[in-house]
DNA sequence: ACGCCCGATGATAATGATTGTCAAAAGCGA
DNA sequence: TCGCTTTTGACAATCATTATCATCGGGCGT
């Protein structure tokens, strides 16, 4: 059975109170500045939980796994600012259906798909003007 | 001014004689395997050259960067099979507009998006069975 | 509350992909 | 061909992530 740990929960806060993604590295580090003497290593074990129970969302960037928070239980995307990381979640059941539909013209089965919007957020946008 | 050398070459015939998506170590050792003495670092440099001059695509799996040839000059996605790495290309342009339409809405510029879609092609589908 | 069992933790080493270094090799224009 | 400059490639360095494994502590039965 799985238990209950304060490092888990640190966590699981952590990425809560992040407005976008973040890296398991820079995860850590934030934690430790607060005082928390939680391990790098536990703290790539509970971001992999989380992304396997549906708590978070994660994407690949520049060769590191970036994870978010996400709204639980349901199946949606992000457009992610490259500069802050700010993420917004988006939902688009055209898209949905349209990866599902181009997969099965193919004859591909088990069809999934990565669909990530990048850009520079308002805030940024003005900053680098 | 850029250089001819044939390992550039090698490294584009190899890609192009592949029928889908490739690691910088896979086609190293491919070329190594067909008595090519070209260094892992240079298919590195090519493969990076490559995807910036718009000769090939790239995509993340599994922390890993993957390579392919594709028509130059075309924006497109591609429908990848998990298992043999086979790769369909496929364009949408409702797909394009959606996601730049989704950008605007939110006040974000310069958007750019990654979309892939993963399953098994109908000959793995079959072996799977 | 106590004790025990087993999953969880964390310091550390190991891994594996990618990049940096730099002397030697090879384009290409003159 | 000569010389200048880019490219190459063996190797080391880097960086994120994972494996190890001795130790810790959660939580269930008592
Ligand atoms: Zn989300
Ligand atoms: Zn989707
Ligand atoms: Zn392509
Ligand atoms: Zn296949």
């Amino acid at each position: 059975m799985k238990r209950n740990t304060w490092q888990r929960e640190a966590v699981r806060e952590a990425l809560g109170g992040s407005e976008g993604f973040v890296s398991a590295q820079a995860l850590h580090s934030s934690l430790r500045e607060q005082g928390s003497p939680i391990g790098l290593a536990t703290v790539y074990r509970a971001l992999s939980d989380l992304a396997t129970e549906g708590e978070a969302d994660s994407l690949q960037q520049e060769g590191e796994a970036l994870y978010r928070a996400c709204t639980p239980g349901t199946h949606h995307h992000h457009l992610i600012c490259r500069n802050c990381g700010l993420a917004v979640e988006i939902e688009a059941d055209a898209v949905e259906s349209w990866a599902k539909d181009v997969a099965a013209e193919h004859g591909f089965t088990e069809a999934s798909h990565v669909v990530d919007v990048f850009g520079y957020c308002a805030e940024c946008s003005a900053k680098r003007a």
